[in-house]
DNA sequence: GTGGTTTGTCATAAC
DNA sequence: ACGTTATGACAAACC
C-alpha cells in the first residue's frame, strides 16, 4: 500500500504539474486544506512508525503536522511538502528569458572559455522555488524560456533524482524529448568546440562528473537512457560541451549573438545542466536556481574584463580545493537551514546578490548594487558550485575560491579566502548557518564586516568578547574608587564564573589557565563565549524544527556528530545515491522505507542496440541492486520468505491490531508461522521504537547542549552588562571625588582661613545636609558605624 | 587487529 | 491481560 501510495504520489504530482504547464490551475491546497482524508493520506502519506502510538492513529496523523517532531520520517514529510511546494509554485514562475543565457554563459565560465553574459543580470527566482525547487521541476520550464526548443519543455529528472520518485513515464518522455532536441551533427559540433576548449585550457576535471554521472545511471537508468545514449557518452567522458558553443573556439570569447541559434542546443545544455545541478546537489533544496545567478555575475565579469578573466578563470577552474566530507556536509546542512528564508526576500535577495559579487567594477553593477550589500549571496554561492564543481562535497568551499569574484581579485590558493568587498554578504549569508566558525577568522580580517539582524549571534557575541576583551576587570576594580575587597570579590565572581564553563577543553585553542587573575578570568569567560559559537549547534540538523538554533557554527569538535545527525535527518535513501562520495557506506539507512522504494521500481524501458553494453551495466547493477536487496533484507524479512509468510513484513509491523488480527485470521498459518509473525511484529516495532529512543537521545543532547551555550551567552552578555555598571560607578565616583575636592577647597573657617584637608574631611548627612568634620572625629564615627552594623546583625 | 559507530535485538518496566 | 512504547544492554556489522 505504501508502495502503491508512493507512485500514485509521485505521479499525481507530476500529472499536476504538467496540468499547469498547459495553463490548468491545479490547486493542490484545496484538496489539502478541505481534510479529504484520502487524498490527504496519499499525498502526504501517514505519519511514520516514529510518531507516537501512531499505529492507533494512523490515519489521523497525515498532514506532516502530526508527525512527531523527532520523527525519522520528517525526512519523507518535508520531501513531501518540498514537491507540493513546487506543485503550488507552478503559477507563480516568472523567470526571464535571459536566464537561459545565464546558464550557457555559466557553463561557459566553467570551461574557463567566457561567455558574454549580455542576460540581465537580475534574475527573479521565485522563492517558494527559490531555495526549495532550484531543483525542482518548475525551475527548467523557467530557465528554458528562451531556449527556443519548445519541443522539450520539461526535465523532470531533478525532482526524480531529489526526491527519490520512481521515474514515470512523462519523465523519461520528457528525457526522450530533451536528449532527442541533439542531432548527431550537433553533438560532434559540440565536442569539436568542447576539445578547443580543453586546448585553450579548460582543465577536465571541470567536467569530471563521470563518478556521479554513475550514481545517476544507477538511479534512473531508464529514463538516462532514454534521453540520449551519446549524451551519456559525453557524461562518461565528462564532456560538457554546451559550455563550448557560444564561444569563439580559437579566441575564447565569448560570443553570445550565437545564443538564440543554438535552438535545440541550448535546450540540451540545459537539460544536462540540470542534471549537472541534480547530480551535483542531490537534496532538492539546495541544487536550486542560484546557479544561474552566478553564471550572470562570473559573465558580468566577464563582459568586463573578457580576456584577464578568461585566462584567470582557467587557473580558477583547475585550482579547485578539496574538502573533507564532513566539512560539506555541514555546508549543505548550513543551506538547509536557510530555507526557511521568507520568499520575497530571498527573491529580492537573489535578484540583487548576483551583481553584488560580480565584480567591483562599479558601472557593470549599477542600480542593481544599491541592494547588494544586503543581499543574501548563498543561493548564488550554492549555485555556483552546483554548475561548477564535479561534486556536492565541494560546494561550499568553491564559493570562496577566486571563482566567486573573477573579475576583481587575483587567484589565490586559499580557499576560505573572503574578499573585503563581500564581506557583509558573506555576513548574511552565513551566519545563520554553521559555517561562522570556519570562517571566522577571515572574517575578522576582512574589513567590512556588518552585523546583519539575520545573524545576531555568533558575531554580536564576538563583539562582545572582543569588547570584554578591552575591558581588564582587575584593572577597573583595582581603579580608584575601588577598594581592594570589591576587586577581590569581583575576582572571585569572575572565577566562579569561568568555572562554569562546562567544556572548555573543546577548544583546541583553549588558553592555558596559567594565566592569572582578571585577564585570565576574562579570556576565560571569552572563550567559553566563542565555544558556544563553534559548538554544536550545528547539530540543529532537523533544521525545521530548530530553525532558531542555526546561528551556532558546527564546526569544532562536533563535525562526526554532526554529520551522523545529518545522516539521520535527510537520510532518503534514494538522495544519497546521487552522492558518490557516500557511495562506500554500506550502512542499510532505509529505517522505514520499504526495500522496494528503497532499491527496485526504476522501470525498464527497451533499449537501443548501440547502448547494449551499456544496459549490461545497468542491468547488472540493477542485479547488484537485487543481490543488495536480498543481502540487505533483514534476517526476520528472510525468515518470512522462507516461511511462506504470505504478506509483508511491513504490513506486519505496521497494521493496526485490528487489522493485524483480521489479517491473521484470514490466512490460514501455521503455529510456527504465526509465531514468526508475532515476532517480527514486535521485533519491528522495537526497531523502531529503539530508533525513536535514540533520536530523541540525540535531541535531548542537542537541547542540552543549545541551552548550554545559550546560558553561555547569557552569561557573556550579563558580564557586559555588569563591566559596564562598574564602569560608570566608578565615573560617578571619580566625578564625585573632584565636587568634593571642588567644594573642600572653598570652604573657609570663621577667619577666612582654608581647612587643611589632611585634619578636615566633608561628611555626608543622610537627609542631604554637608557637614565638615575634623577628621579625628570623622574617623571615631565610622568606626562606630560598623559596629553599630555588627550590632544591628547580632540583633 | 583494534576501536568506534551504527543498527538490530532482547529483556524489562511502564503505560 | 494484552498490546505498545521506552530504554538499557548486548552483539553484529561495518568503517
Amino acid at each position: 500500500m505504501l508502495y502503491l501510495k508512493k507512485y500514485f504520489t509521485e505521479g499525481l504530482i507530476q500529472f499536476t504539474i504538467l496540468l499547469s504547464l498547459i495553463g490548468v490551475r491545479v490547486d493542490v491546497d484545496t484538496y489539502l486544506n478541505n481534510q479529504l482524508p484520502p487524498l490527504r493520506e496519499i499525498i502526504l502519506g501517514p505519519s511514520s512508525a516514529y510518531t507516537q502510538a501512531q499505529f492507533h492513529n494512523l490515519r489521523n496523523t497525515l498532514d506532516g503536522y502530526g508527525i512527531h517532531p523527532k520523527s525519522v520520517d520528517l525526512d519523507r514529510f518535508f520531501t513531501t511538502r518540498r514537491l507540493l511546494n513546487q506543485v503550488r509554485q507552478l503559477d507563480r514562475i516568472s523567470v526571464p528569458t535571459p536566464e537561459l543565457n545565464t546558464w550557457l554563459v555559466h557553463r561557459d565560465s566553467e570551461t574557463v572559455v567566457s561567455a558574454g553574459s549580455h542576460s540581465s543580470p537580475t534574475i527573479t527566482l521565485d522563492n517558494g522555488a527559490g531555495l526549495d525547487n532550484a531543483n525542482s521541476p518548475d525551475a527548467t520550464p523557467a530557465m528554458r524560456g528562451g531556449s527556443g526548443a519548445p519541443e522539450s519543455t520539461y526535465n523532470l529528472n531533478a525532482a526524480e533524482s531529489t526526491l527519490g520518485a520512481v521515474a514515470s513515464e512523462e519523465n523519461q518522455e520528457q528525457g526522450r524529448n530533451g536528449g532527442g532536441d541533439l542531432t548527431k551533427e550537433d553533438i560532434d559540433l559540440i565536442d569539436i568546440l568542447w576539445r578547443q576548449d580543453i586546448d585553450l585550457g579548460a582543465g577536465r576535471e571541470v567536467f569530471n562528473y563521470s563518478n556521479r554521472q554513475k550514481e545517476t545511471e544507477e538511479e534512473k537508468p531508464s529514463s538516462q537512457e532514454n534521453k540520449n545514449g551519446t549524451e551519456q557518452e559525453r557524461w562518461r567522458n565528462g564532456v560538457n560541451s554546451q559550455g563550448a558553443q557560444p564561444v569563439d573556439g580559437e579566441t575564447g570569447e565569448s560570443i553570445p549573438e550565437q545564443l538564440p541559434a543554438l535552438g535545440s542546443q541550448t535546450s540540451l545544455s540545459l537539460q544536462e545542466c540540470l542534471r549537472l545541478l541534480e547530480a551535483t546537489f542531490p537534496f532538492g533544496q539546495e541544487s536550486e536556481f542560484p546557479a544561474p545567478v552566478v553564471a550572470t555575475e562570473t559573465s558580468v565579469s566577464n563582459e568586463d574584463i573578457p580576456s584577464t578573466s578568461q585566462g584567470l578563470l582557467t587557473q580558477l577552474s583547475q585550482a579547485e580545493p578539496q574538502l573533507d566530507l564532513e566539512q560539506q556536509w555541514q555546508d549543505i546542512m548550513a543551506i538547509m537551514e536557510l530555507q526557511t528564508m521568507d520568499a520575497n526576500a530571498a527573491l529580492a535577495q537573489n535578484s540583487s546578490s548576483v551583481v553584488s559579487v560580480s565584480n567591483g567594477t562599479p558601472e557593470s553593477n549599477n542600480s542593481n548594487f544599491v541592494h547588494a550589500t544586503r543581499s543574501t549571496p548563498i543561493n548564488q554561492d550554492v549555485s555556483l558550485h552546483q554548475a561548477t564543481l564535479p561534486s556536492c562535497s565541494q560546494d561550499f568551499p568553491q564559493m570562496f575560491t577566486p571563482q566567486f569574484d573573477t573579475g576583481s581579485i587575483t587567484p589565490r590558493p586559499t580557499m576560505l579566502r573572503l574578499a573585503s568587498g563581500n564581506s557583509s554578504n558573506i555576513n548574511s549569508t552565513f551566519g545563520a548557518t554553521n559555517l561562522t566558525g570556519v570562517f571566522l577568522p577571515h572574517m575578522n580580517s576582512s574589513s567590512n564586516i556588518t552585523t546583519t539582524p539575520i545573524l545576531p549571534d555568533p558575531f554580536s557575541v564576538l563583539l562582545e568578547e572582543s569588547m570584554l576583551d578591552e575591558i581588564s576587570l582587575l584593572d577597573l576594580a583595582m581603579e580608584e574608587g575601588f577598594s581592594q575587597a570589591q576587586a577581590s570579590q569581583l575576582e572571585d565572581e569572575l572565577d566562579s564564573d569561568s568555572g562554569l564553563s562546562l567544556d572548555s577543553g573543546h577548544s583546541p585553542a583553549s588558553p592555558s589557565s596559567s594565566e592569572t587573575s582578571c585577564s585570565s578570568a576574562a579570556s576565560s569567560s571569552s572563550t567559553s563565549a566563542t565555544f558556544s559559537e563553534e559548538g554544536a549547534v550545528g547539530y540543529s540538523t532537523d533544521s525545521e524544527v530548530a530553525a532558531p538554533e542555526a546561528e551556532d557554527g558546527a564546526t569544532g569538535g562536533y563535525q562526526p556528530g554532526f554529520s551522523k545527525l545529518c545522516r539521520m535527518s535527510y537520510q532518503d535513501p534514494s538522495q544519497f545515491h546521487n552522492l558518490p562520495q557516500l557511495d562506500n557506506i554500506s550502512h542499510n539507512h532505509t529505517y522505514n522505507l520499504p526495500l522496494s522504494s528503497a532499491f527496485s521500481d526504476r522501470p525498464e524501458l527497451p533499449l537501443s542496440t548501440a547502448k547494449k553494453s551499456i544496459r549490461d551495466k545497468q542491468s547488472s547493477k540493477l542485479q547488484q541492486h537485487q543481490d543488495l536487496l536480498d543481502k540487505h533484507a533483514s534476517r526476520d524479512e528472510r525468515r518470512a520468505r522462507a516461511m511462506k509468510i504470505p504478506f509483508s513484513n511491513e504490513k506486519i509491523i505496521n497494521l493496526p491490531v485490528e487489522e493485524f488480527n483480521e489479517l491473521l485470521a484470514k490466512h490460514h498459518l501455521s503455529e510456527a508461522q504465526l509465531a514468526l509473525i508475532r515476532d517480527i511484529r514486535r521485533r519491528g516495532k522495537n526497531k523502531m521504537a529503539a530508533q525513536n529512543c535514540r533520536k530523541r537521545k540525540l535531541d535531548t543532547i542537542i537541547n542540552l547542549e543549545q541551552n548550554v551555550q545559550e546560558l553561555r551567552r547569557d552569561k557573556a552578555r550579563l558580564l557586559k552588562e555588569k563591566m559596564e555598571f562598574i564602569r560608570s560607578i566608578r565615573q560617578m565616583k571619580q566625578k564625585m571625588h573632584g565636587l568634593y575636592q571642588e567644594v573642600f577647597t572653598q570652604l573657609r573657617d570663621e577667619e577666612g582661613r582654608p581647612y587643611p584637608p589632611n585634619e578636615y574631611s566633608l561628611q555626608y548627612g543622610s537627609d542631604g545636609s554637608v557637614l565638615i568634620m575634623p577628621r579625628s572625629m570623622a574617623n571615631a564615627e565610622q568606626n562606630r558605624k560598623p559596629e553599630k552594623k555588627q550590632k544591628d546583625k547580632k540583633k
